[in-house]
DNA sequence: GCCGTTTTCGGCCCGACTGTTTTCAGTCG
């Protein structure tokens, strides 16, 4: 069992206990525990055999250690198996039902014997809901019209690439306006979280209903789900929720904390100043003896406050990055000027939509002193990718085109695919005479651990690779990757000085933060590539950058923060 | 259930919005 599934049964577990009206606190335990279990690089199945004490790690005491352990011993938690014996499975997906928390759900269960969306949809039908106390019409209807939805909708978070550009592009609509003093996406967006559920974008205006008014008219807006005098939220035709929240300019560094989050993080945040005397709410710093407000304008005020200094966004997930930031202990994170060049391209020679001296054009606009074009080989016939002789001369080129560069660098590279068999698809002479060389999978994704394992093996130790291309295989949302061993072939790659890929490609975050978190610190390189396929797609390179920056990476562990010269010797 | 800049016991963030209420509970982020 993965961390991901002790992670569901916990999580499940604090669900139950609030529908059963448990402690609140006692649910919220469990969530903690789930979540400090969910983004850890290190295996709980491993650290129980190790005999590690569970009860040192954030969030988990003595019982949730032992729960722990049983399930591990069992495969079931005695805990989670009374509570199911409470209530049946399906309750829980009530809990997708907007405006359906815990109580609702324990009334509707105890009155109406409702137990999942079926019966949710029969008993509204019924009109059996509005008769309940507490509950209307409104609530009726509101309920009738969200089962439809969740009918229609088997995802409810969107890849994070999605969601930011969706959240853009409202925001360029609405900075339009001249009311506007300042607007930023906000949430979990802004802590580059790889999916989200919704998006949050904050506005400094003086003019509330004008932002109000021209947000719930913009063109991909589908409904309006609640609209107050300084918070609105959508539904946008795709499905994705919107939330705009107005507050005033002095305000802005106080509501960007309060709205970026995480949940958790702000609880740490706001406990730790309540015990200053302090109270901090959405509109800044408050001091609770002369009720004055004693910061607001930017975070850094906020966080300066209550003696700490500005925490990234990426890293305030609640876990120890408030211990962390007390200690002077936070990692050094790295920014787009950080990276000199990106590694992973491709141009009209196979399946980009650009020619080379677009892509360097491009890349030199973005502040890069180097790139290597990447190309695909000729394995996979959809991607047109090249064969020897068409690989021999794309190299020609790209020294020819080099030479008409004096402060920027063309690197020949090429994408080669790894396969069945682990040999690499491309004539090894060219493999040795050009510069870089990311080896990925593209074909028989679904092969069994072991075969997947000694196909990667014998490419690890080929001899020709730079790269290990978007590592797991995974598209967001989709499809879950290749199956293998990873410390063994992290193990192979280290010892060939072969780095991991961070692809920040739509779709794909892979590795995402928590596999690069772990393969760096057991002393992998990583390389952030935006795998483009057009000038366009060069701009990903900002989600490796922010992956990067939720994984902890350092800068000497990103190779492509080298020069071109420094990168070169590294390979070799 | 967890945890400790005041604590091994007693706290555990804070406010907006809605609907069903005649003053507030529930939900949400």
């Amino acid at each position: 069992m993965n961390n991901a599934q002790y992670a569901d049964i916990l999580e499940s577990i604090a669900t139950l206990r609030q529908i059963r009206g448990d402690s609140p606190f006692k649910s919220r335990a469990f969530e903690n525990a789930a979540r400090s279990i969910r983004k850890m690089p290190e295996k709980i199945e491993e650290l129980i055999d190790e005999g590690f004490d569970l009860t040192s790690l954030d969030g988990i005491g003595k019982s949730i250690s032992g729960e722990l352990h049983k399930i591990h011993e069992t495969g079931e938690s005695p805990t989670h198996k009374e509570l199911l014996a409470n209530f049946p499975d399906g309750i829980l997906e009530l809990t997708r039902v907007e405006g359906l928390g815990p109580k609702r759900i324990k009334l509707l269960y105890d009155e109406l014997g409702i137990c999942d969306l079926a019966s949710l949809e029969i008993a509204a039908e019924a009109g059996q809901i509005s008769a309940l106390p507490g509950l209307g019409q409104k609530t009726e209807d509101k309920i009738k019209s969200e089962v439809i939805r969740l009918k229609n909708t088997s995802v409810d978070r969107i890849p994070l690439p999605l969601a930011r550009a969706a959240g853009e592009s409202i925001v360029a609509a609405l900075s339009k306006l001249d009311c506007i003093q300042k607007i930023e996406i906000a949430g979990s967006i802004r802590r580059g979280r790889e999916t989200s559920k919704d998006i949050d974008i904050l506005v400094a205006s003086k003019d509330y209903t004008l932002v109000f008014d021209t947000f719930v008219g913009l063109k991909e807006v589908d409904n309006i789900l609640v609209r107050g005098d300084t918070k609105t939220s959508v539904r946008l035709k795709s499905g994705t929720q919107v939330d705009v929240r107005v507050v005033e300019l002095w305000q802005f560094g106080a509501a960007l904390h309060y709205f970026t989050g995480s949940k958790e993080h702000n609880i740490q945040i706001r406990s730790r100043a309540k015990k200053m005397g302090l109270r901090i709410n959405e509109y800044g710093v408050l001091r609770l003896s002369d009720e004055e407000y004693i910061a607001s304008k930017t975070e850094e005020d906020i966080f300066g406050a209550i003696g700490l200094p500005w925490i990234a966004p990426e890293l305030r997930e609640g876990g120890d990055e408030i211990e962390n930031a007390l200690n002077g202990k936070l990692p050094e994170l790295i920014d787009k000027t950080s990276v000199m060049g990106d590694l992973h391209m491709h141009t009209l020679e196979s399946d980009g939509r650009n020619t080379i001296p677009e892509m360097i054009e491009k890349a030199k606009s973005l502040g890069y002193t180097y790139i290597a074009i990447t190309d695909h080989s000729a394995f996979v016939p959809v991607t047109g990718g090249m064969t020897a002789d068409r690989f021999a001369a794309q190299i020609e080129e790209i020294r020819k085109e080099n030479e008409k560069h004096s402060d920027f660098t063309l690197l020949a590279g090429i994408e080669v695919d790894i396969l069945s068999d682990g040999s690499l698809d491309m004539d090894l002479e060219l493999l040795k005479v050009c510069d870089w060389v990311v080896g990925s999978i593209h074909s028989g994704m679904n092969m069994k651990k072991e075969n997947m394992n000694q196909r990667l093996l014998t490419a690890m130790h080929s001899g020709y690779l730079n790269a290990f291309g978007h590592p797991t295989g995974r598209i967001l949302g989709g499809r879950k990757g290749y199956d293998y061993d990873l410390d063994l072939i992290l193990g192979a790659a280290i010892e060939n000085k072969i780095a991991f890929e961070m692809n920040g490609s739509t779709g794909r975050l892979d590795l995402n933060a928590e596999m690069a978190k772990y393969v760096s610190q057991k002393g992998a390189m990583v390389v952030l590539g935006s795998d483009a396929h057009s000038t366009r797609g060069l701009d990903e390179m900002r989600y490796a950058i922010q992956q990067s920056r939720r994984a902890e990476i350092p800068k000497s562990k990103i190779l492509n923060s080298l020069s071109a010269a420094d990168l070169l010797l590294a390979t070799r």
